[in-house]
RNA sequence: GGCAGGAUAGCUCAGCUGGUUAGAGCGGCGGCUUCAUAAGCCGUAGGUCGCCGGUUCAAGUCCGGCUCCUGCUACCA
């Protein structure tokens, strides 16, 4: 029976290019497309940018041209990174699009029609001289929680913090620069109770959901009555203004999972299906991959919408880990946050697909990209045993071709193809691994058969070409075999077997049945190996020079400024207002770890002549007490006192980092103890 | 602190509804081979299945407690 699948990956955000950690999901979801197609099923695979929200409006505006224009710019790179890749989406489009508003102005109209529209009055921000209400990152001040300065108006980028805007201290309008006053703001929020029996029903008892992940919704969420969402965003928003609320805009997370919906409309219309066919036809599997960090929004939200919206609820919703790199999280400084095209610099692009996939099980875990694994996998798999089968065969039947008959091989080709089954389920359960490893198996019963027959031996004898023929027939039909069984994951060796062998490889089936009296092409490399180094050298901070399209100037790319786009600097201030902060040298006479808390430590700093201050720091993770004991740092040494949990703080120890990360500052050799910074 | 998940050979992981001597790949070690991109084949060593207790004729597999790790969450500079 053929079925009707429609697959969808998670909308990467044109905020910034697609890296090694997108990969395993477009990855992911490529290799299962790519095996319902060669299981002649009918598929729809779709994706598309995510354009709106704050975040674009803000990188726009400071790199000095408009949303739409690093949108395009950005669509334009995803969508060459991911063809690089081989993720075969049969559309690709945008969140700002035409059709993405039409249909969520549909879903709109529903929700408003099903009285699941509430308005209530917030009291926001407004920006008196501008005379507009402020979104959340275009109010400034101090952090409630931490009393840094220059914060937004959502999270202190120094503490973590998130709260309201209206908490900020010292607030001001980042257009104006005047002090935003509280105004009632009328806010439209998605009433979520009237739906949550159905969510109930669909996240605990449909069987779309990993277990794991109905428990967490069904322990975090709906043990209580959903809260109405807040879904619109007062002007100036990049996005899609509210049809029937004047300068009000759609949250980013309201449009953008509609851009699936989007995506196909388009998709239809270019191919003349239809979308009802698609979105709204009992039958049709609708499938989306995703990270765990959306969770949420694809289980409560997104179903809600489509109930509402008359859409079909999604069959499966396939959620995978985060990828980290020799067991820690990427990082830009340590060289391990790698774009795809820095990946492509070095390295080829099928051997990461096979990589992730020898590695992705069905469940959430995070994925571990280590660097000998890495090599070991395509080299000892790939190269050393799948090509190799070519490689060791190919070229004494270039003249002859194949055997006009299939010989006598054991039974081998029968039971390779008797696999083709239990190598399906582990496709269809996104078990990769499995799947790989299956067809591994089958890589060295082949090898065993070609040292049993020793080709090289029969080459010698002439009376036994005929044997020497049938030898490698056997061989290359097993090769074929697992060119086939592999070709979701590796297209490009699919196709180049097929070249060899006269075979497309592009359908399931063609396991079962021998190819015999055919040529044989000349046999040309199918696979190169992986050179350590170059592993290595993508994964170093290294100096690289730009690409033609990219403007900077070579430069380190550790320096590559993503860390001030992060943290912008901040407005100037005279040098009183420097001097009003005293830095001072402070040696870490005492440091120990606080075992409630997660990122403190208690330090006791000397100033010396015999002044202490106890300082709290929540450098926990990056340093441990006892290398910190005796090392000189730098302290704000008249901040106010601070209550906290475990005792009062009396200073502040200066640190740098990004993303938590955290860098202690030390002078150079000679400084003491009690010596002003100025 | 709450919630979710995890802890099985050096590494990455399988072990379904409890049942013979706990598995795979990689890596290690020993040997063979030389057709092939220094690839391949054969053999071999390695595990108190995190800890304690319980249920059972029988537990890695179920129950309780504990320890550690990861993630999410929480006003811990």
């Amino acid at each position: 029976m053929t079925r009707q699948i429609l697959v969808t990956s998670a909308l990467p955000y044109a905020n910034g290019p697609i890296h090694l950690g997108h990969l395993v999901e477009y990855i992911q979801t490529d290799v299962f497309v790519r095996f319902q197609r060669l299981r002649g099923h009918r598929v729809a695979y779709l994706c598309a940018d995510d354009t709106h929200g704050t975040a674009i409006m803000i990188r726009a505006q400071k790199e000095g041209r408009t949303p739409e224009q690093l949108i395009a710019d950005m669509s334009v790179q995803h969508q060459r990174d991911f063809a690089a890749f081989g993720i075969s989406f049969d559309h690709y489009g945008s969140t700002n699009s035409r059709a993405n508003h039409d249909i969520a102005a549909g879903i709109w109209r529903n929700l408003r029609a099903q009285n699941l529209v509430v308005e209530r009055s917030v009291d926001r921000l407004y920006d008196p001289v501008q005379k507009t209400f402020l979104a959340d990152r275009f109010v400034v001040g101090e952090c409630p929680r931490c009393g840094a300065a220059e914060q937004y108006g959502d999270s202190c980028e120094k503490c973590g913090a998130t709260y309201p805007a209206t908490e900020l201290k010292n607030p001001r309008s980042v257009h104006s620069g005047a002090k935003p006053e509280l105004r009632p703001s009328a806010q439209l929020f998605v009433r979520l109770t009237p739906l949550q029996p159905m969510l109930q029903e669909w996240t605990q008892r449909s069987g779309a959901l990993q277990a794991e992940v109905a428990n967490y919704l069904a322990g975090h969420f709906l043990d209580k009555p959903l809260q109405d969402w807040d879904v619109s965003r007062p002007a100036p928003y990049f996005g899609f203004e509210i049809p029937d609320a004047k300068g009000q805009y759609w949250y980013v997370w309201f449009d953008a999972p509609i851009g699936y919906i989007a995506a196909t409309r388009e998709w239809c219309e270019r191919t003349g299906q239809s979308l009802d066919d698609w979105w709204r036809k009992p039958g049709v599997e609708i499938v989306h991959f995703l990270g765990k960090d959306i969770t949420y929004f694809h289980t409560l939200f997104w179903p809600a919408l489509l109930h509402v919206g008359g859409y079909r609820l999604p069959s499966r919703v396939q959620i995978h880990g985060f990828l980290r790199v020799g067991g820690e999280k990427m990082s830009k400084s340590k060289g391990t946050f790698v774009t795809a095209a820095k990946y492509l610099e070095h390295l080829d692009a099928e051997w990461l697909r096979y990589y992730y996939a020898s590695k992705l099980g069905n469940k959430i875990d995070d994925l571990d990209f280590q660097p000998d694994e890495f090599v070991g996998k395509v080299n000892s798999d790939l190269v050393g045993r799948v090509v190799n089968l070519a490689s060791r065969t190919a070229r004494f039947v270039e003249a002859s071709g194949l055997s006009a008959r299939y010989p006598d091989d054991g039974g081998r080709f029968a039971r390779a193809a008797a696999q083709r089954e239990a190598i399906a389920a582990a496709y269809e359960a996104c078990d990769f691994r499995e799947a790989t490893r299956l067809v591994m198996l089958l890589a060295d019963a082949a090898n065993e058969y070609v040292e049993q027959k020793a080709p090289w031996t029969l080459k010698k004898d002439p009376a036994r070409a005929a044997e020497l023929q049938d030898t490698c027939t056997v061989v290359l039909n097993l090769f074929h075999q697992i060119a086939v069984y592999l070709q979701p994951v590796l297209p490009q060796l699919a196709a180049k077997a097929g070249a060899l062998l006269g075979s497309s490889c592009d359908r399931w089936d063609l396991v079962a049945t021998p190819l015999v009296g055919r040529p044989v092409a000349k046999f040309e490399h199918l696979m190169a190996r992986v050179e350590p180094d170059k592993v290595q050298a993508m994964f170093t901070p290294e100096l690289s020079a730009a690409p033609a399209s990219a403007p900077p100037a070579p430069a380190a790319s550790a320096d590559d400024g993503a860390t001030l786009t992060k943290e912008p600097l901040a407005p100037t201030i005279t040098i009183d207002d420097f001097q009003k902060v005293d830095l001072r040298l402070a040696r870490v006479v005492a440091a120990e770890s606080i075992p409630e808390a997660k990122k403190l430590l208690r330090l006791q700093l000397s100033l010396g002549g015999g002044t202490t201050r106890t300082v709290f720091a929540g450098i926990k993770g990056a340093y441990a007490p006892e290398q910190l004991v005796g090392r000189l740092v730098v302290m704000v040494a008249n901040l106010a006192p601070r209550q906290m949990k475990f005792g009062t703080s009396e200073g502040m120890v200066i640190a740098a980092g990004t993303d938590g990360e955290v860098f202690l500052l030390s002078p150079d050799a000679g400084a003491r103890p009690g010596q002003r910074l100025h």
